[in-house]
DNA sequence: ACCGGTCTGGAAAGCGGTTGCTAGCGTCGG
DNA sequence: CCGACGCTAGCAACCGCTTTCCAGACCGGT
């Protein structure tokens, strides 16, 4: 049953007063108001359902406390969850989120953007995304997460100090081959880290599979990774590591007993993974709350900030 | 560096054209504008990276090409999935997503309907709403995902043919006694189809425990349903199924072979657990398009459709 | 009685688009 | 040669809201 909208002009001739001191009121701003002619107002706009037309306020204020946010993949819990601290941060702050996903794929990045964009964000957040979408005469700040780019502010986890402690972990339990599940190019700092822990522990490098940030790609990588008898695999993702116990299950090999496990990200899934994974966690709300704070502040711009891991040992690694 | 944005009337300037004329070539309307003129304009919008604000069109058009999205938890996988097969529907129709999540909580609901109506949303999904979002006075189309509402249109699976055919399967592995692990009160309808099953197989009804729809309520409902020795679990959620995985893997007890499980939902998540999980799958996509499609084409208001179902059998089961 | 100050409400100008209506003008038929 | 028509482009109003500026009412002080 679509009425027709309520303006704020239906609300002045109702209160008889005129659309000015409608909106003193509802914006509750320094202009006084008489307290009567106050609850004039109040009381037309609940008698009339009056809603404030955020589109009409957003262009006459030049802004529209909406931001942008785009993913490679909406489906994948570790975004789910940033996506969801994120809409949480911004609620918080009287912000609203647009929220899509790119596939992964530049084309469709680009082409996101520019709808954005064009939807006047006032502010964007880019979680990991693609090499480099030509952000040059873009108007309003944007964030990268989980990736530096060359022109933009940016927040991440200390990727590389992160794997290194949960490989090092690893050869703490007395394991000499540890095998890698390491993403596609581009992500090269989790594979420096498991360098650096076998390199510090004088160990020599172990296997490395790469695969794509998914769990039948974790499956695979641990397939080939086998021939190599590792005795323990560190994945650069949860959803590998969760492929990767599945090989490891199906080959009959048991874990921790014969092949310990570790991965990067900790999202909620891998508490009940079997056995549950140990697990370098990243700090998902820090990282929503920064990238929020520093879109609506707009401080440090172009600063990239590293927040710190967590490890968290559960029985994969054998503790 | 922000340069503040340029208008159209920038362009028109530039081009030496009015700004109508800009809109005409924007739009390709059905307003004919010279070739050359139209070359002269588009020139000038390259040149100066013009935007459209559609701020100011949907001001001026009254239709923002905007959903709002709201879920009781983004971090849940199957609303995740939704989400984003919601937002490709959308992103194909040339719409854009407000997603956001309401923890499961009616105020917060209400409070974040209010906030997308206020930003004028051409459309509403509410995933899973609590019980009544009270929505008399909403002048765009609504529609209710897997929860029918008294007075909005609505799609879901069908819950209970879905659940019965999952129960029914079990049964038809030999099982007697089926345990169920069921949502909070308002979910009626998986429970139903349980007992369809069992009544029709002649089986005396099964221990049932309620928790929560997560992986924390399965585990903890298949501790207090083991002492009932159920030789198979149905879980209403993938959530809930593994939880139940781990409880019963904690307890000592083999799945398949000690005791079977199913599931409802059938997201990705559950092609790897341990051993993996033979679901009943909503058909998140059909839901999507279909949802959307309502949304922009405006028709069949108010019916209540029941996508069908598809039982996925995998080794969780015995299969 | 007059003046200045304070307080409240209204008129109106945009924000950046869309679009109905109109005007200029070249062309063509009569 | 003249009038009509078709094509292209411009004017201006409007979408709903914010905000500046102004006007009037009322007060107290002189």
């Amino acid at each position: 049953m679509p009425k027709d909208p309520v303006t704020r002009n239906d609300v002045a001739e109702y209160a008889g007063v005129s659309t000015a001191v409608v909106s003193y009121v509802v914006n509750e701003g320094p202009r006084k108001v008489a307290p009567e002619t106050r609850e004039r107002v109040l009381d037309a706009i609940r008698a009339l359902g009056y809603r404030p037309n955020a589109t009409a306020r957003a262009l006459r204020m030049g802004t529209t406390r909406t931001f942008g946010l785009i993913t490679p993949d909406g489906g994948n819990p570790l975004f789910a969850e940033l996506a969801k601290a994120i809409d949480r941060e911004a609620a918080a702050r009287g912000y609203v989120v647009l929220q899509t996903s790119a596939d992964g794929d530049p084309v469709t990045e680009r082409a996101k953007i520019a709808e954005l964009l064009t939807r006047q964000v006032s502010g964007l957040v880019l979680v990991a995304p693609t090499a480099d979408p030509s952000l040059d005469d873009v108007e309003v700040p944007v964030i990268a997460i989980n990736r530096v780019l060359p022109t933009v502010s940016s927040v991440r986890p200390a990727y590389r100090e992160g794997a290194r402690a949960g490989v090092e972990h690893l050869v703490s339990h007395g394991h000499r081959v540890i095998g890698l599940v390491i993403g596609g190019a581009g992500h090269p700092e989790r594979e420096l880290g498991w360098r650096d822990a076998l390199t510090a522990a004088g160990l020599p490098e172990g296997p490395i599979a790469r695969a794509t940030f998914s769990r039948e790609g974790g499956y695979r990588a641990a397939q080939t990774l086998l021939s190599a008898e590792p005795t323990a695999i560190f994945a650069s993702s949860d959803l590998q590591a969760i492929g990767v116990l599945r090989a490891l299950h199906e080959a009959g090999v048991r874990v921790p007993e014969d092949v310990a496990v570790a991965a990067f990200d900790g999202t909620p899934e891998t508490e009940y993974t079997w056995p549950p994974l140990t697990v370098v966690r990243q700090p998902v709300e820090l990282v929503a709350r920064e990238a929020v704070r520093r879109l609506i502040d707009g401080e440090d711009a172009m600063e990239a900030l590293t927040v710190p891991t967590e490890l968290i040992l559960r029985r994969s690694c054998g503790c």
